[in-house]
RNA sequence: GGGCCGUUAGCUCAGGAGGUAGAGCACCGGAUUUUUAAUCCGGUGGCCGCAGGUUCGAGUCCUGCACGGCCCA
């Protein structure tokens, strides 16, 4: 290990013995690095203070240039031989810096702002103060930060060198703050469910395990929140949401992660055209907010989230892609297809899972534009009421944008007696092998149901995904800021 | 689960056909009062991911493993 660590470490201590602290408590901002360079005409010669971490050195002698870091952005700074003072010291400024501050550490600026000889507005320091002292040499300033596994092992770090990767999360959080203010204003009430549950249910997944001692009962983390914000429709929430971690005990890529981020919302007396006109005006509006217009391009192809979007039917595209309908397909046929198709598990899956999945490679993967596929077969939607015209279909939704899902929504099963009757027929499949059905039906659910749950309709949006499209990035951990990686060894 | 690629200094990367481990940045010492990847001179820094094997000799070839990435399932 090179022992700049230790050259650092031995600077704090040098420091410390001439009466200098180089772990502050408190320092008094005037203003941001972005609000000096817009404001500059009235700033001109003004004095402020800035702080920020040293990201470049220059230094002559008697004069040296540097730039600093804040939240929003870089600016010059100046140190000069008989300008620069050093807080809490006697020490010239210019050799000080030379000799004690290394790029890394967070310092304070007091100074006044100028322009230099080639038009760099930059802060020419009156008074220097170290807050804090960095003992790790950060990367390279040409370059910066490029290993993968580092970028997401040491986040801070990427952070730091990469201000793309910065804005990435601040727009994450204005995503989920406009997506908040959506349904806040169109009265939506967020709630908070369990993320420990005794059974679990509302998708299909396998579950993260553990147990409570207090309770001395194994509990399950959520793949879902669907049966609890239902239970709240019983209650007489009329319009409820949550934006909710959801924990799949899953194979992780690039759309996929086991951690991931879900919006449900529930509305009673709507149906499924309604959740779908709200669909459409949630991703034109946060397409407008966020790109600035419904055209842009992610990963290098062209995409409008500009109502309206295109409907297909599940089943008609679906028999048209097979060459006939698929519910009038034995078993052993699907299968036969499924593996024609090099399916994963074609071989041990149940008719169900399998036709979704046949589904997914012969037409979802071929979507571009924004489009609803809706009426899916029954027998594939558990917990979607069937639909007012066929019988062998659901009234549901899945918006898909290249290829991807984003949203799943239905008019909301409310009938406990065929509620019933679905999840014993989900048992029977997964008695069949189907390892991502729940094992156990939730009663409690269906006890509420029988009260009476208000006609409704329902929706989940992979708020991971949509924040991918709206920033353009490829993987889904690159919009999680702490992505899991298996322990490092050695 | 399978295939491909990667792992060399703190960071970014070279290392031709197996023959004493390199550069730039960073760091240390020196020069330098308008720099912009500042420049110039001199220096420090390595379990070449880990473990085996082949060989007189392995960063380099072979096998296994670990971690990461991409693709497929």
């Amino acid at each position: 290990m090179s022992d700049e660590f230790e050259i650092r470490k031995e600077k704090v201590e040098v420091l410390r013995k001439a009466g200098i602290e180089p772990y502050q408590y408190h320092f008094e901002i005037t203003h941001q690095s972005n609000a000096i360079k817009e404001h500059f005409d009235e700033l001109e010669n003004k004095e402020i203070s800035i702080a920020g971490r040293l990201m470049t050195k220059r230094v002559f002698g008697k004069l040296s240039f540097a730039h600093i870091r804040d939240e929003n952005g870089d600016i010059q700074i100046a140190i000069q031989q008989g300008t620069t003072k050093v807080h809490c010291s006697d020490e010239d400024g210019a050799s000080f810096f030379k000799k004690f501050v290394d790029t890394g550490d967070i310092i304070g600026i007091n100074g006044k702002v100028f322009k230099t000889k080639t038009g760099e507005i930059t802060i020419l320091v009156e008074k220097l103060t170290i807050l804090s002292k960095c003992l790790r040499p950060i990367p390279e300033k040409w370059h910066g930060l490029r290993d993968r596994e580092l970028i997401y092992r040491e986040r801070y770090l990427d952070l730091i060198m990469n201000i793309e990767s910065r804005e990435t999360f601040v727009k994450r959080a204005k995503i989920i703050k406009l997506i908040r203010s959506f349904f806040d204003e169109k009265g939506f009430i967020e709630v908070e469910t369990p993320i420990l549950q005794p059974v679990y249910g509302g998708a299909f997944a396998k579950p993260f395990e553990t147990y409570s001692n207090a309770l001395n009962t194994k509990l399950y983390l959520r793949i879902a929140d669907e049966l609890y914000l239902k239970r709240l429709l019983v209650g007489g929430l009329e319009k409820v949401y949550e934006i909710s971690k959801d924990f799949r005990n899953e194979g992780i890529d690039r759309l996929h992660y086991p951690e991931f981020t879900m919006l449900e919302a529930y509305a009673s007396y709507w149906d499924y055209n309604d959740m779908m006109n709200m669909t459409e005006e949630l991703m034109e509006k946060l397409a407008m907010e966020i790109m600035g217009g419904t055209e842009f391009e992610y990963q290098g192809e062209k995409i409008s989230l500009k109502r309206p979007y295109k409907k297909l039917s599940y089943l008609d595209e679906l028999s048209s892609k097979l060459g006939k309908d698929p519910l009038s397909m034995g078993q052993d046929e699907l299968r036969r297809v499924g593996i024609e198709l090099g399916l994963p598990n074609a071989k041990k899956l149940p008719p169900n899972r399998l036709l979704d999945k046949l589904f997914d490679a012969l037409v979802a993967d071929q979507i571009k534009n924004p489009t609803f596929v809706v009426d899916h077969p029954v027998l594939i939607s558990p917990l979607a009421k069937k639909h007012r015209k066929y019988n062998d279909r659901v009234e549901r939704f899945e918006l898909f944008i290249l290829g991807v899902e984003f949203a799943n929504a239905f008019s909301e099963l409310n009938d406990p007696i065929a509620q019933r009757e679905r999840f014993e027929e989900q048992v029977r499949f997964r008695d069949a092998g189907d390892e991502e059905i729940p094992k156990e039906v939730d009663e409690d659910f269906l006890n509420a149901m029988e009260y009476g749950m208000p006609p409704a309709g329902g929706i989940g949006f992979g708020i991971d995904r949509i924040i991918m499209l709206l920033t353009n990035q490829y993987s889904i951990r690159d919009v999680i800021v702490f992505p899991q990686l298996k322990p490092k060894t050695g």
